[in-house]
DNA sequence: CTATCTTTGTGAAGAACTTCACAAGCCGGG
DNA sequence: CCCGGCTTGTGAAGTTCTTCACAAAGATAG
């Protein structure tokens, strides 16, 4: 393992590069485990539905992990790629909402699969407190600050109504969380250093209607 | 209401502007029922967490909303964003995959306030056929191509692991539904003219950790 | 060992998106 | 009616992201 990376990263990297990055694992890992030892950016490319430039060059940011004329180690390439993501560790989450959403994203088996351990689970409704969810209780959200510093908690699930996130999101920066995964439909004020990321099911309907609704009405659609 | 917006729309218009036309929707709608009759560039881009400029060159692409010296009337705006939306009607929704995800999201009340109907569950599982959602029947995955027609679906929603996405989402354009909704967490490939958005809330948390990452690597941050 | 084939890494060109900046237009007050 | 203040709509400039295209370098065959 080499060391740091903070040279080669004095340039910011985009929204959409850290997309592809992961997509990219997602394929590796995926070839890996059809056996496969090398691929090529074309290959890559072809499987995440973008170019081999736009790969050669997302991986280029951040260093030289192919060999000319043959490609890049498909084990190796996933090693840097986690690495890289910071997924070569484990986070500590909390769950904030423990209604139907709450509860499927804590049923999922993708987060933990990734590293993402679900350390707490909070809700407002005192029917909810008290339960145990696979072995995590239940606490009251009133109890936010003290929960997520016991558990050492570094990213937030928001899986509550929107007039509720703000509230919860502002308490949980101020106990040093600095990521935030955003499920209510309303848009998270945080300081510099604290990374939001929001899911909104809805606009991604409206954005199909849109597309939809384009297509009905140009004459070449 | 005027006519057509054909010859408005030859110009491409971009994900992102799409996405912030949701964004700004929700907000007028929040604001007027703050009784708020009209609104600023300035103001909507405040709440939307962009710029004013931003937001007349998005609402520009489409026409002149605004007057000057004044700014948007809200309801009169709220109509016209429902309008290129596209959610001036309803839509017929199916739903594949009655596992956790699939029924957080039925009983989302989200879809159906913006005109979102789920007319049909459908799941691969015989534990969870013939059981009723709301008055729903859950069929089976195999009658896909009947139940689409019989209920003039348009679009679908895919909460299904991804070895079974891409056979489910063939069959489903085959069936002629122009819009799908993934969540498995796979690349669907799609002919042009069917639009596709994925919702992937692990590349989410990649992304958080991401940022974090870096965060802590740089001496800067 | 040389020639040829393949594929990376990367400046440069091109395309897409965002911000700037200002003329044009609307409002209200005097 | 005219003036000052405010806000839109939009070309132009600026920035960011993507694609192109090719030199450099490893692989393979003879």
């Amino acid at each position: 393992m080499e060391g740091p990376r903070v040279g080669v990263l004095a340039r910011r990297i985009s929204e959409s590069t850290v997309r592809r990055l992961s997509f990219y694992l997602r394929i590796l890992e995926e070839v890996e485990r059809g056996g496969v030892g090398t691929i090529s950016s074309e290959e890559l490319a072809g499987r995440a539905a973008t170019t081999a430039a736009q790969v050669r060059k997302d991986l280029s940011l951040f260093g030289s992990f192919g060999k000319r004329g043959l490609g890049y180690a498909v084990r190796q390439l996933a090693a840097e790629l986690r690495d890289i993501l910071g997924l070569d560790r484990s986070w500590r989450v909390a769950l904030v909402g423990a209604g139907r959403i709450g509860s499927a994203l804590f049923e999922y088996p993708g987060f933990r699969q990734r590293g993402f351990e679900i350390v707490a689970v909070l809700d407002a409704d005192p029917d909810k407190q008290g339960k145990r969810w696979s072995g995590v209780l239940v606490r009251d959200v009133a109890e936010l600050e003290q929960v997520l510093l016991a558990e050492r908690v570094e990213i937030v699930i928001l899986a509550i109504p929107a007039p509720a996130a703000a509230d919860v999101s502002a308490r949980a920066v101020a106990a040093g969380v600095k990521g935030i995964l955003n499920f209510a439909p309303m848009q998270l004020r945080v300081p510099d250093g604290v990374a939001v990321k929001d899911v909104n099911m809805v606009m991604e309907l409206e954005a199909l209607s849109f597309a939809l609704t384009q297509a009905g009405r140009t004459p070449w659609g």
